[in-house]
RNA sequence: AGGCGCGUAGCUCAGUGGUUAGAGCACUUGCUUGACAUGCAAGGGGUCGGUGGUUCAACUCCACUCGCGCCUACCA
């Protein structure tokens, strides 16, 4: 073995090995346990959040597998309607070419072109992280299968009239042309003004005055609307005022939705771009004058000065215009909620098309009680509140987009307009009796990428055929996602998989923190704060990271400041740290939270990790291969010592303990109880206290040997969920030396806790020993005196405990505090003047002569007393209190009691030594 | 406006109604100890955001408060 752990060499071999072997395909025996992968967008790549959550995904799944349960990860990857579509006309855009100039036919051909070239990147990355899915079960939304699916779910929510086309306001992205729904909508506060209008009364007397953030909407105005019981306005109600610009006569309506106190309290109602507008004006039945185009330039609808202007300067001329005829009362600074598409960043208008809909309402009730009910489970539990959230006001979900990429919608249209709605058209003409002289022609839309997505626990395993995977894996097991997509994705799985399948689609939800950079920074290409998970695992030189972060960039004027924050934050680049350290790294940070910082000094720590129990290892195999000496024997019985009861009840408790947070989903506490285990225990102490019982003349030396190799094995298979490459290498090597055999560690079963039982005395005697070493290390370490000097130790004062285990352990102890002699004193024996250290009642000496500095030994003396002086105050003003002994449980006033006496002894015992310090 | 979360060591984070509140990194000191300097040993560092309450006992439970953040819905 190499002298220090080299990830790069091992993990592509292994994972080549692992996948042509087939290990990753369920077994087919044994209870089934799935997790459906989210689909990431297969144009994409894997970020950092993809990666956390593969982690987490791979963990279970072969945490289960080694549990012997029927797993399936199933990976696959979704076709990113809007988002794909985007790229590709990008690219068209750089060959001089557009999408309509292409044609639809030769676009989606382009499309599938780019999805065959970049598809590879995302199963690149997720086989270099180790994931261990079932590769010949991939998906791909816009495969023919789940095609199917899509078009059989379309066909019956319609037939059933939970789908339904109408014309509606929906948010409208006016640069990409298409409808896009409330999610894909994000609205942030914006500096922008309020306009004040005079609207002259028709009547001739006077004017009302109305606020506006959009006063070019005005020239869609049908209504001035005020509260009905506003005494300022009562009188007007039932009037008309002149629309300026428009010259429109518009009559003024009272609603409650007006608030009187907000601005004059007389609002203008634009029914055609506002979504308030648009239910005063369905409650009042005003007309609906839609003034733009899909572009969002002023359409024919308005004043024909107006027509063609774009949305920005028609304000600038409405505005201007209005103030020229002296209607423009004043203008004033006002902040605001914009509205923007999440994909192109421009304002969304609310714009009046026809679309099609499906009736969220009627499916959320079940989805709902399925939650409600228990029968699906969010961990961390307070994740349904944001879902009942959600789903108690859920609105209907505006499902076609106005795209090409994408699952065209089953729908033809005949001359007149009449809607079929079919499997395809023959199946539409079939189902509504129409001959094949009738032309039809098909809905040009295409559907939201989510509905095809809110299919995919079931429409992967071969939904709607009844298949055996279905039957085996559905309802899948968990789902592992984010909190920012439980209304998009989780909630719309819940729905549509209750709805088809009778059945929740999954039994828990998994929700993950966002991965923020190391200022708690959403990671994003415009920031240039995202880190390619590859990139930590292979290493990246500062000059390529930069190159990385600053090509491809949507705003190029930040390219200067990326590229400083990004020198700072990186000043070498990123080392290779291989992908185990970094999937230990995204354990480690899984806890509760919800915004997880990434610290690049976590990662090195866990490379450190890693290269700590690749060294392990090495020890192990120095001392128990067969060509070192002879075989370890597993098939015999060999006594074992207490270092080997130890370690080995100290194993499975660990054992138990990751069992625990891996059903409670606490990564973090089982990567911190493996971590704690591999190093401050079987390293620190039980490799150390092996080193005595392997001389050559040591009784201890076969069990040593054995115990050395069985519980690094079982270590190994403890750890493999997490860190699947580097116990699989090891593994390999410690196996035929531990007694297990097999081709593949990920083939084993996960350790048994029954295989290492709790030991109490062995913990208790270590215990014992640990505290005598530590005691004489501290007056070493604080003493300054060289870890290479043995030195001599006296005891007095000793328990028939303390004689007895020191009998027995006097050359572990005199080895790991490196001791020179022990000598007992009689009590009668005064000792010399000596630092000290205590255990219980029993006194460590260390001499001073020649090395210890008397002044240091009273001020750490000192020390220890006033701390135990301390904890004594707090102790027995508990003992006095008597509502604490009336009330506290028997057992907290024991421990109590106990605490005193045991401090009261040390203080004695602290002030006697210094008493004798203060006579040298 | 409503909902949710966070505030613990210099930094990133665990934590429990009753241990001396922990870890990693950083820091100080000493060490090339035959697995490992990606290491070993010892050490310093926190009135657990603030106030009040419940309790024998609060970092932990409750109320209020300050600060930060997120989500949903918004007043034109």
């Amino acid at each position: 073995m190499e002298k220090t752990y080299q990830p790069a060499d091992i993990e592509n071999r292994c994972y080549e090995n692992w996948e042509a072997s087939g290990f990753f395909a369920p077994t087919g025996k044994g209870k089934p346990y799935c997790i459906m992968i989210p689909p990431p967008n297969v144009t994409g790549t894997l970020h950092m959040g993809h990666a956390f959550q593969h982690t987490i995904m791979d963990a279970l799944t072969r945490y289960h597998r080694m549990q012997g349960h029927n797993a399936l990860w199933q990976p696959g990857t979704d076709h990113a309607g809007i988002a794909t579509q985007m790229v590709v006309e990008r690219q068209l855009e750089e060959a001089g070419q557009t999408r309509t100039g292409l044609g639809r036919e030769a676009f989606l051909e382009k499309v599938w072109e780019w999805k065959n070239h970049s598809g590879n990147t995302i199963s690149r990355q997720m086989r270099r992280m180790g994931d261990s899915v079932d590769w010949s079960r991939e998906r791909f939304t816009m495969d023919e299968g789940l095609s199917r699916a899509v078009t059989e779910v379309f066909v019956r929510l319609y037939e059933e009239g939970l789908i339904y086309r109408g014309t509606r306001l929906v948010n409208w992205d006016p640069v990409l042309h298409t409808a896009v729904s409330d999610l894909e909508v994000i609205s942030k506060e914006e500096d922008g003004h309020l306009w004040h209008f005079r609207y002259p009364l028709t009547s001739g007397d006077g004017y009302l005055v109305v606020a506006t953030t959009r006063p070019e909407t005005m020239l869609g105005d049908t209504a001035v609307a005020v509260h009905p019981d506003d005494e300022r306005y009562r009188q007007l109600v039932g009037q008309t005022v002149r629309l300026p610009l428009a010259d429109r006569e518009i009559p003024i309506i009272a609603d409650d939705y007006v608030d009187p106190e907000f601005g004059t309290g007389c609002v203008k109602i634009t029914p055609a771009h506002d979504f308030n507008d648009y239910e005063i004006g369905l409650r009042h039945k005003l007309p609906q004058i839609n003034i733009f185009t899909e572009g969002a330039s002023i359409s024919q609808n308005a004043p024909r000065p107006y027509q063609g202007l774009d949305r920005t300067e028609a304000r600038r001329r409405v505005v201007a215009d209005l103030d020229k005829l002296g209607l423009l009362e004043g203008i004033d600074d006002h902040k605001l909620m914009v509205p923007r598409g999440d994909r192109s960043g421009e304002i969304i208008e609310p714009f009046l098309t026809d679309q099609w809909f499906v009736k969220a309402t009627e499916l959320a009730g079940p989805a709902i009680e399925a939650v409600e009910s228990g029968q699906i489970r969010f961990v961390p539990e307070n994740w349904s509140k944001t879902y009942f959230e959600w789903m108690h006001n859920i609105q209907d979900w505006c499902i076609s987009r106005q795209l090409w990429w994408g699952h065209r919608i089953p729908a033809w249209f005949d001359a007149a307009g009449n809607v079929y709605v079919g499997h395809d058209e023959a199946d539409a003409r079939a189902r509504h009796s129409l001959d094949d002289t009738i032309p039809l022609h098909q809905d040009e839309d295409v559907l939201d990428t989510w509905f095809s997505s809110a299919l995919w626990p079931f429409s992967t395993l071969g939904w709607p055929e009844q298949t055996p995977e279905l039957k085996t894996f559905y309802p899948t097991t968990v789902l592992v996602t984010g909190f920012d997509i439980i209304f998009f994705w989780v909630a719309r799985m819940i729905m549509m998989g209750l709805k088809f399948t009778g059945e929740v689609p999954f039994r828990e939800v998994y929700i993950t923190g966002l991965i923020r950079d190391h200022d708690g920074q959403k990671m994003s290409k415009s920031k240039g704060n995202v880190i390619d998970p590859l990139d930590l695992i292979d290493g990246i030189e500062l000059e390529a990271l930069l190159e990385k972060q600053t090509t491809g960039m949507m705003q190029p004027q930040l390219k200067s400041k990326i590229e400083r924050a990004t020198r700072k934050q990186f000043p070498d680049g990123i080392p290779e740290f291989g992908t185990d350290a970094l999937r230990f790294t995204f354990a480690a940070l899984a806890s509760t939270g919800r915004d997880i910082r990434f610290d690049l000094n976590r990662v090195e720590g866990y490379r450190n990790f890693c290269n700590k129990l690749w060294n392990a290892a090495r020890y192990v195999l120095m001392n128990v291969a067969p060509e070192n000496s002879t075989a370890v024997r597993v098939d015999e019985y060999v006594p074992l010592s207490l270092p080997d009861r130890w370690i080995r009840s100290r194993l499975g408790k660990t054992i138990a303990a990751v069992q625990d947070h891996f059903g409670n989903y606490r990564f973090d506490l089982a990567a911190k109880a493996l971590y704690e285990f591999t190093w401050n225990e079987y390293c620190d102490w039980y490799l150390e206290l092996s080193k005595p019982a392997l001389q050559d003349d040591s009784p201890e030396k076969p069990g040593t040997r054995r115990t050395l190799a069985t519980v690094l094995e079982a270590l190994l298979r403890c750890l493999h969920p997490v860190v699947p490459f580097i116990t699989e290498e090891i593994w390999g090597k410690v196996a035929p030396v531990a007694g297990a055999s097999g081709t593949s560690i990920m083939l084993q079963n996960f350790p048994s806790v029954d295989d290492f039982p709790a030991d109490e005395q062995a913990e208790t005697e270590l215990a014992w020993l640990q505290a005598f070493i530590l005691g004489v290390r501290q007056i070493r370490g604080e003493m300054d005196i060289a870890p290479n000097r043995r030195l001599p130790v006296l005891l007095r004062d000793l328990s028939g405990d303390d004689k007895r285990l020191l009998k027995a352990h006097s050359s572990r102890l005199t080895q790991l505090a490196r001791i020179q002699s022990i000598e007992i004193l009689d009590d009668d024996q005064e000792p010399p003047p000596s630092a000290m250290a205590l255990m219980g009642g029993m006194k460590i000496l260390v001499p001073m002569a020649g090395l210890i500095d008397v002044e240091a030994e009273r001020q750490r003396l000192e020390k220890n007393r006033d701390r135990a002086q301390n904890n004594l105050g707090r102790t027995q003003g508990k003992l006095r209190n008597e509502q604490f002994m009336a009330n506290a449980p028997p057992a907290v006033v024991d421990k109590e009691r106990a605490k005193s006496a045991a401090l009261e002894q040390e203080i004695t015992q602290l002030n006697e030594q210094l008493a004798r310090l203060d006579q040298l």
